[in-house]
DNA sequence: GATTATTATTAGACCAACCTAACAAAGTGA
DNA sequence: TCACTTTGTTAGGTTGGTCTAATAATAATC
């Protein structure tokens, strides 16, 4: 049963996880502090991703993963890092400009397409001399 | 007045280009072949698009771009292009496939980055061999 | 333990984007 | 010109994702 996200639903998941990196625990404020939305449509969120079997939570309580929650928070961060990765070793970019891009994107590219990326962004920092190429430098 | 597009709407105005690309004239049926949604759906993004000057339509006529909107369509249509030749060239992907994935992404990548990537995409194209050493083929 | 501050929830509304069903106009051919 | 087909529009409804304002629960402090 692995249930249909919604792009937003796969955002608020992803930031769970993030929280649960740096806090033995995650609440509603922590995810608002990394997300840019109103603590009602987290509330909303996180009672659909319960619903869904991919959060823990009683009323009032802290906010957990479930085995599946977790993989699937796994994946779609595994994703994400890469692309931000992909993208400021191919593009240059600041980490923060390409972790917004990434965000963006993530949704629209398959694991195959991320491990594509994964083994050009090795290649490239173990070539360096690659990237004047693919840049037209001389 | 560069006015703000949501993501649909800036599909619904690049199909109307993509449509006045091949044929004199542009229709809804015509947006309805390549969109995959309803009648009204067009209907009502075609009469939004006209409420900010970037269409020209009476009722039961038919869909022509303004200045503008032929300028703005001309934009996306340009993204979504050098994306779709960059997923090609580099992820060595279907033109199908490189399409949807355009399609998705387009709306998150500024100018700049698709400049870059043109220019990534022209320099694989003229040393074919680097294609192997960012996939680490021998 | 009462008061205050923080955090979470509920209720209710809004908006964009879609849909179906029904209808209306325009175009086509006997 | 009348019937039929194609095309476009309107009306009305649904859903997902968001918001604010008000309320309730929990935690912290005195």
């Amino acid at each position: 049963m692995n249930c249909m996200l919604s792009e937003s639903l796969q955002d608020y998941l992803e930031s769970i996880l993030i929280v649960l990196q740096k806090k033995p625990v995650c609440r509603i404020t922590d995810i608002q502090k990394i997300m840019n939305v109103s603590k009602p449509s987290i509330v909303n969120a996180v009672s659909i991703l319960k619903d869904k079997s991919l959060v823990n939570k009683e009323k009032y309580g802290y906010i957990t993963l479930t085995d599946k929650g977790k993989k699937r928070a796994e994946y779609l961060y595994k994703k994400h890092v890469s692309i931000r990765k992909f993208l400021c070793t191919l593009f240059n970019l600041e980490k923060s400009k390409s972790d917004t891009i990434a965000c963006g994107i993530e949704h629209h590219l398959d694991m195959k397409l991320i491990d594509q990326m994964n083994i050009i962004t090795d290649n490239i920092k173990s070539h360096p001399d690659i990237i004047h190429i693919l840049k037209g430098e001389k």
